[in-house]
DNA sequence: AACTTACTGAAACATGCATTCCATTTAGAC
DNA sequence: GTCTAAATGGAATGCATGTTTCAGTAAGTT
């Protein structure tokens, strides 16, 4: 979609994609500051040209972050309908945790700045997820007590809190996942027809 | 270590303590933009004054944080030998999201400025929190197949982002509660000795 | 090749912030 | 009441950052 303004001439086309990259890269450098000097000097332009490129700072950082985050809602959406909603679920949390781990300095951009294209697409994952969630609620692969949509408000900043936690590995997504997905089974006193267990019984809020 | 200096004048410390108390309120102001400029209005002293009183602005924040954080640890330990560790851990949750999320402010200080004595109370905060889940575990009444201070990591970093969620609601912060509390609860295919407190000790960790 | 104009980037500018200076004020001792 | 040193606060300073300016450069057209 990006490349299109036929009224933008080539080396024009070229730095703006230049920008965009070194922006892209920035926010994957848990160390970097991410000011338009460091983006300008990473592109091999100017300052002068990486705000001009998307009309400011907060529009360029917005569409490096809705481009980082699309190929994730795609990604969620090809998960779903390739297999089992609560494997999809799953599979994409952990795929979730690794890419916001590895993009530490984004979050701190997004509570900072204002990005609505960035939002969108934030707004589309939480979709994704729901729909997950949706699904998964239908096949009796988790609990229906709660509300579906704040099921999925709950998946998502959890994912995002460990995540960005600074002690976070492998091992503790792993079990965050574990913990995580048994909290959403259906529980046996909510579930009829559950397995047999006889855990004392939890009450409700 | 507080009000001591016996070398300060009466004036002075005075203002030591307004400042302190206008740091506080806004850090618990959600909208607030803490500054220096802000902290010195609201304590009806000057720019300069505010800076002085505790020899910077990252130690004012350092000292203001930590003085919000200590009543957090006690109240921990308080809940801890008042009853059952699980219900503690629980009742203490739900508190700690209430703090939190009444702290909007704070979070964004945390996470940009250094504090050594924040992060001491930090730490007590999530040892307050480790004892709780050893308790439990040894209580049976949660599993005990993951590591105390990875359960321990998980509690707080999930429970820290449920309440900076913006969407944080009494309703939202419940359920997440009994989502982890149930996630958190011996599962049936992994916990079948945990029945009874009759297990061989193997709390190594 | 010449020409037009979009594009560029170093420097100037603007802004928001913490910190420091210093003339004035005030607490506390005598 | 007088004196002195501590404390104050408004102004000045320094710094980091985003944005704008403008003389120069190079892409695209003829």
């Amino acid at each position: 979609m990006s490349t299109a303004n036929p009224r933008l001439r080539a080396d024009a086309v070229r730095n703006r994609q230049r920008t965009l990259e070194a922006t892209r890269a920035l926010l994957a450098d848990p160390d970097a500051t991410v000011t338009v000097e460091a983006i300008a000097t990473k592109a091999g332009v100017g300052a002068a040209t990486v705000v001009r490129a998307f009309g400011g700072k907060e529009a360029l950082i917005d569409a490096a972050v809705s481009g980082l985050l699309a190929p994730l809602v795609q990604r969620a959406r090809d998960l779903l309908s390739d297999m089992a909603p609560e494997e999809a679920l799953r599979t994409f949390l952990l795929e979730l945790i690794a890419f916001q781990a590895a993009h530490h300095a984004m979050n701190a951009q997004v509570e900072t700045l204002d990005l609505p294209a960035a939002e969108v697409e934030q707004t589309r994952l939480q979709q994704a997820i729901l729909a997950m969630v949706s699904q998964a609620r239908e096949t009796g692969a988790i609990r229906t007590d709660l509300d579906a949509t704040v099921t999925m408000t709950l998946i998502s900043e959890c994912t995002y809190a460990i995540a960005r936690s600074r002690a976070t590995s492998s091992e503790l997504a792993a079990n965050y996942l574990t913990v995580l997905m048994d909290g959403l089974r259906p529980q046996t006193s909510d579930a009829p027809p559950a397995k047999a267990s006889s855990s004392p019984g939890s009450r409700s809020s």
